[in-house]
RNA sequence: GGCCCCGUAGUUCAAUGGAUAGAAUAGAAGUUUCCUAAACUUUAGAUACAGGUUCGAUUCCUGUCGGGGCUACCA
């Protein structure tokens, strides 16, 4: 049963029978932990047809509900707020409906298909704090469309061609001596960024030396030795050059092997890889019809240009007077692929940073440009950056926040204070080290996705992420909590039966407030995936785990004479432990059974 | 210059136009006799500024100040 919308039906029915009207929108929000009652309709909108002050008003629907609708069992109101207190064999019978529930936490599939692109990073840099925020949130909406019902395809765009990767081979190439991950023992996404800091060194050098010659800027800047050959490589690759093919396949090799370890620990994955090298030239087709279409022109230099000045934006360049691609380009031909290969979508997610909201805005525009009825249905899940105290990260700067170094560094974090607390000495060494690695995680991943996907967030490297408090260590360890209550519980062979749960004839306050939380799960599921906001879930999460200590803390379990209360307070807990997990699962966190 | 976002306790984050603006952390004071103190309880502390709309504004509108982003034949 759904007791916010039963509740719902109970106040229409009595706003009709007292005012002979009816109401499209009721605001029905959670009552404030200063009065009694769990749900509070607000009654100033509602004077209107009630031809009442709000008091009056509150207080007629309060009455006709207690009188009639059998689930409010009375009510307060304070000004124009009806506080609404429902019956606790209403609590008990929703509580035994949660409990029964197998698929508690997640909606039935609705046979629809959906995209969603994450990560996508470059090929010349390891992996850095942006992109966990970037991962975790992709992971997580995900999920989040799974629970609802969605059949998700979770994708990624690999920028493996173009100048980048090109300024890393060709440093390589020049100073690198052969320098291989096996021979100089780094992940291979660290050594090719390696080279790519090397070049960007010998190229300032290059360049500052040049203009000691007295070579302008402009040119010192083409002529330096490591550009020229970086752009002699990027012509070699277009022509399909063997040799230089051969050094690019190695090169991003080592990349991808040391973005699977990376990826691994985070703990995200994808059902299809999409590499730029095979989609740019179909979005080079698509254009060059786009000119035979007149949806695009070309220039007198023969670059293609799309006009979107009528839309209020500018004009921008679709192909460069060479022929060659721009990043719009590629992004033209995978959309199309992707929904060739996946023809069942009804839409793509793009989860990209901020920074890139006007790329997808002519994005969209130009796919809607082109005839594809889809483009209306794809998204930018802009995400707001992480700044350092000092601002943004620079890598020019290394201020960078390594990816890998900062899952480890919270690992570590986590390990230590696991054993200075000294619950898990009978632990083995592996089972501890599987517990750092949960609960390290855990605190980085929370620490993320808390937060409004939409809004910059702050990320101080000399204070390290809270493992106390709003944090993931803290739902887990509530959830590690429960489970040893649990497993007490079944040792002295107590069993729980919905009936039991129906008999509960009165409930604590905090054991009402416990519920209530448990039966708004669905709605936080369905806003999350609305508002594409893991953020949602994961502060509904740390309301379970706060909710539920105080009640660990306050109400006696074990202790409970009454049999009924005691098997209740078993099965609140039992699902409290479930809806946290699922939670957290949604947010790519797993929760220990103890820690 | 044009366009877009953001300014909430010392700090990091919350708040479908609704009640006395919530948490966490740092600060102060407590709690360990069922079940795990990574917890719980108490306490102090904030809507940048000025107008406007509204029964009601952190939320919507205008302006000021402050911060960030975009505005490349970069990605």
């Amino acid at each position: 049963m759904n007791l916010d919308n039963q509740l719902r039906i109970e106040i229409q029915k009595a706003i009709r029978a007292l005012f002979n009207q009816s109401v499209e929108q009721l605001q029905l929000q959670p009552t404030n932990a200063e009065f009694e009652g769990s749900h509070t309709l607000v009654c100033f909108p509602l004077t209107r047809i009630s031809k009442l002050k709000p008091e009056e008003t509150a207080n007629a629907i309060g009455n006709y509900l207690v009188e009639h609708s059998g689930i409010v069992s009375r009510f307060n109101v304070v000004k124009g707020f009806l506080n609404l207190v429902i019956a606790d064999k209403v609590w008990a019978e929703v509580f035994a409906s949660i409990y029964a529930n197998k698929n508690y936490g997640s909606l039935p599939d609705n046979g629809k298909e959906i995209m969603i692109e994450y990560s996508s990073p470059n090929t010349n840099k390891p992996l850095h704090l942006g992109h966990l925020r970037n991962n975790f949130l992709g992971y997580s909406v995900a999920e989040l469309y799974k629970a609802v019902g969605y059949t998700v395809h979770k994708v990624q765009i690999i920028n493996d061609r173009g100048i980048h990767i090109c300024k890393s081979m060709a440093a390589w190439k020049l100073f690198g001596n052969g320098e291989t991950p096996e021979s100089s023992g780094l992940k291979g996404d660290k050594l090719v960024g390696k080279y790519y800091v090397e070049f960007d060194k010998h190229y300032k050098a290059q360049v500052k030396e040049l203009e000691e010659q007295g070579v302008s800027k402009e040119e010192a800047e083409k002529q330096a030795p490591v550009m020229k050959l970086a752009v002699d490589m990027l012509q070699k690759w277009e022509a399909k050059d063997a040799e230089i093919v051969q050094l690019w396949k190695t090169m991003n090799g080592w990349v991808y092997n040391g973005f699977d370890v990376t990826y691994k620990r985070m703990g995200v994955d994808f059902d299809k890889l999409y590499y730029e090298s095979d989609t740019y030239l179909l979005g080079k087709d698509e254009v060059l019809k786009g000119v035979e279409k007149g949806i695009f022109f070309k220039k007198d230099d023969g670059s293609v240009w799309v006009d979107l000045t009528a839309d209020g934006l500018d004009q921008k360049v679709l192909l460069r007077a060479d022929g060659t691609s721009v990043y719009m380009t590629q992004d033209i031909g995978t959309a199309i692929l992707r929904f060739r290969d996946f023809p069942k979508i009804e839409g793509q997610i793009y989860t990209v940073g901020n920074e890139q909201e006007y790329h997808f805005k002519v994005l969209f525009l130009i796919l809607g440009k082109l005839g594809y009825e889809w483009a209306k249905q794809c998204y930018h899940l802009s995400y707001g950056m992480v700044d350092l105290p000092s601002g943004k990260m620079k890598s020019r700067e290394g201020t960078v926040v390594d990816a890998d170094d900062l899952m480890q560094e919270m690992v570590d974090a986590a390990r230590q204070q696991t054993e200075a607390l000294g619950k898990v000495d009978e632990m083995s060494a592996e089972e501890i080290d599987a517990l750092a690695e949960m609960i390290g995680l855990s605190a980085l991943k929370f620490f993320l996705l808390k937060v409004d996907p939409k809004k910059r967030m702050m990320f101080d490297p000399n204070e390290s992420i809270q493992l106390q408090g709003h944090t993931g260590p803290f739902i887990q360890y509530t959830h590690a909590r429960i489970k040893a209550i649990l497993r007490k519980a079944a040792s002295m062979n107590i069993t729980v039966s919905a009936d039991d749960l129906k008999a509960i004839a009165s409930l604590e306050p905090v054991e009402r407030e416990a519920l209530y939380l448990l039966s708004t799960f669905e709605a936080k599921l369905k806003e999350a995936a609305k508002e594409y906001s893991p953020a949602v879930i994961a502060n509904y999460a740390y309301d379970l785990a706060k909710q539920y200590n105080q009640f660990y803390q306050n109400i006696p379990i074990f202790n409970e004479a009454d049999q009924a209360k005691l098997r209740f307070r078993i099965a609140l807990s039992e699902s409290i432990a479930t809806a946290i997990k699922k939670s957290m699962r949604m947010l790519g966190i797993d929760v220990p059974e103890r820690m």
